[in-house]
DNA sequence: ATGTGTTTGATAGACGCCTGTCAGGAATTG
DNA sequence: CAATTCCTGACAGGCGTCTATCAAACACAT
């Protein structure tokens, strides 16, 4: 049998409301008392039950998510997991909302940071790191809105925690592929990149040179071009850098807009000889993988990254420690031979 | 406002012990009763709070799982990923029991299967594909206990469900890595199998040669060796295997004691040419593929596979629906540079 | 000693559902 | 038609916790 309030009580010597009050802060309690009543929770081993006490609270949590507008194959991808989960979590009392806006730009995104009001228990937000981006993570997280970033970190900000990849370590990863698939190989690889602002970018293009420019002196490095995850643009930035270079014989596209990249591939009739590595796993890139136009997705899972980042909301609501090992996101990398 | 059974009662016209008849089978109502209850659960989309539910039944939950005994470093890491969710979960009413059979042996594992009571709800079992092992689980199944198999699956079996990676599609993926690795040389590959009667480790053979065969004509695939997943044997076998074949240039181990293979690689002096690929991270692989040993680890986490298995054996019990996309256990790759 | 505050106890009423009992009404049988 | 069985309603009590209220006990200063 597990203990309940009661046994505690009985074993403090003291009535259930005092075990309430020092459970809850609720009042003041005698120092003597709160220390005794600590003991019988000791003695006891007791936890409270976590499903009674949603139960008694009737209470609602509330959490926003704050993702990127536009169309980006991925961030809807994100989306619609957020939905999914809202749906699924109404019976469980938690509420989540959706918002859209400007990511990319500093102020639009802090003001609607500055925007979200205390209705809420935590945010999720997609984030620029940006000053005034960092100090409208803090001013939310001082309100008392638990702030997770998502898919690409803001450091230094009071943000309760970040869920997302190790990008810097996706970016080593694609770099080691890249090198071992071009063994025995000489020519040039390209790296094409999102916009630079978004942290998570930078980090992936930081890690894959790193492990480029030390390991694999027979590959060299053009300097990165960017694409602005539109797909119209990065095809003809992907188209170029064929054009410029005969000798390439890999690309790594660090954000959005593979399609354009695989297009211009297949025009140039080059699709089978440049090992193409790039993230996400849409239907564009699925499709693509199993075409073998790109040799390797890495992927990050939208459905686990919304999952833990309302585990941690939650979490963090309910005062209950988090899980870090169940909370980390793993590197999916794809072959056509594994997909799911 | 969620519905409550309340809600449900009034709209149907009836009173809140038929709606919970109806509900829980409880006792005989009307068809027309019944059509007319439904009709109102459908339409106010009442769903029961499952929260409220658990409390009220203040029922326990008991679980068996049935791992292997012995030392193989995988399993290890898998009771203790059961019994660290088996403290965890202690506080939510669920009860874990751990077991260790000799797995290999049908008759000793069946008639474990068969000693277990009813006292279960469920049981999750890493189990031989042996008709005295599906006999068992067919038995254990139609006395109400749900069966989950874990790692290696018992197809045809009543099993409610299978939790563990597509071990055909990881063969596939190490294969098609060991073709890309090897991309440009001629040689031959060897194959390191545990025990050939796992399921899982026939299902990655059959994989990677299947893929190995077709894609890469260049490499010439040398018949299964067998290691019986004992670090001591898999070191003889290896250094045989070694010093038979001088253009030996790849080495999949599909089941455990990769560090005999380690070993005899590094013995012979040829762990930096000839390409490495094996199966669950543990100490001592990630300290191999650290070294440069080993080039990369197929793995599946034991922590998912432990929560998955328990999280649809939940679902069984309050007969609550198995999100599919949140039970697939994903088959891991980690190279150097992504080791967690 | 009186009044003021601070700590505690006791208890009621939720939260949403489960379980069981009992009685009365409806449908069925002969 | 009465006797029987089948359905249904109404409630009570419980699961473990939270929230709120009121009164009692106690400490302290005046």
């Amino acid at each position: 049998m597990r203990a309940t309030i009661e046994h505690v009580a009985v074993k403090a010597g003291v009535s259930v409301a005092t075990v309430d009050r020092v459970l809850n802060g609720r009042a003041a309690v005698r120092p003597l008392t709160i220390e005794r009543v600590e003991q019988a929770i000791r003695q006891l081993n007791y936890q409270p039950d976590r499903l009674a006490a949603r139960l008694a609270r009737a209470r609602e949590y509330r959490f926003c998510f704050v993702l990127p507008e536009g169309t980006n194959a991925f961030m809807i991808a994100l989306a619609d997991a957020v939905r999914e989960e809202a749906r699924r979590l109404t019976q469980e009392k938690i509420i989540i909302d959706l918002r859209h806006t400007d990511v990319f730009s500093a102020e639009t995104l802090s003001t609607t940071l500055d925007g979200i009001g205390t209705v809420y228990d935590g945010a999720a937000v997609v984030a620029l790191d940006h000053p005034r981006v960092r100090e409208a993570i803090n001013g939310l997280s001082d309100r008392g809105v638990a702030v997770v970033t998502l898919v690409s970190d803001v450091p230094n900000s009071r943000r309760l925690h970040y869920v997302g990849i190790d990008n810097a370590s996706a970016g080593r990863t694609a770099a080691s592929l890249m090198g071992r698939y071009l063994s025995g190989r000489k020519g040039k690889v390209g790296l094409i990149a999102g916009s630079l602002s978004l942290r998570d970018h930078v980090e992936r293009q930081f890690g894959f040179e790193q492990v480029m420019l030390h390991e694999y002196p027979n590959l060299s490095l053009l300097p990165v071009r960017e694409g602005r995850d539109d797909g119209a643009i990065v095809e003809r930035v992907a188209a170029q850098l064929l054009n410029d270079h005969p000798d390439l014989i890999g690309i790594y596209n660090v954000g959005a807009g593979s399609r354009g990249i695989a297009t211009a591939l297949e025009a140039a009739g080059r699709h089978h000889e440049v090992v193409f590595i790039t993230h996400e796993l849409t239907d564009d890139t699925r499709h693509a993988l199993v075409g073998g136009t790109i040799d390797i997705i890495i992927n990050q899972d939208a459905g686990h990254e919304v999952r833990s980042a309302i585990r941690v909301l939650m979490s963090k609501a309910d005062k209950a420690p988090i899980v870090d090992s169940m909370e980390r996101i793993r590197i999916d990398i794809y072959l056509r031979d594994n997909i799911p």
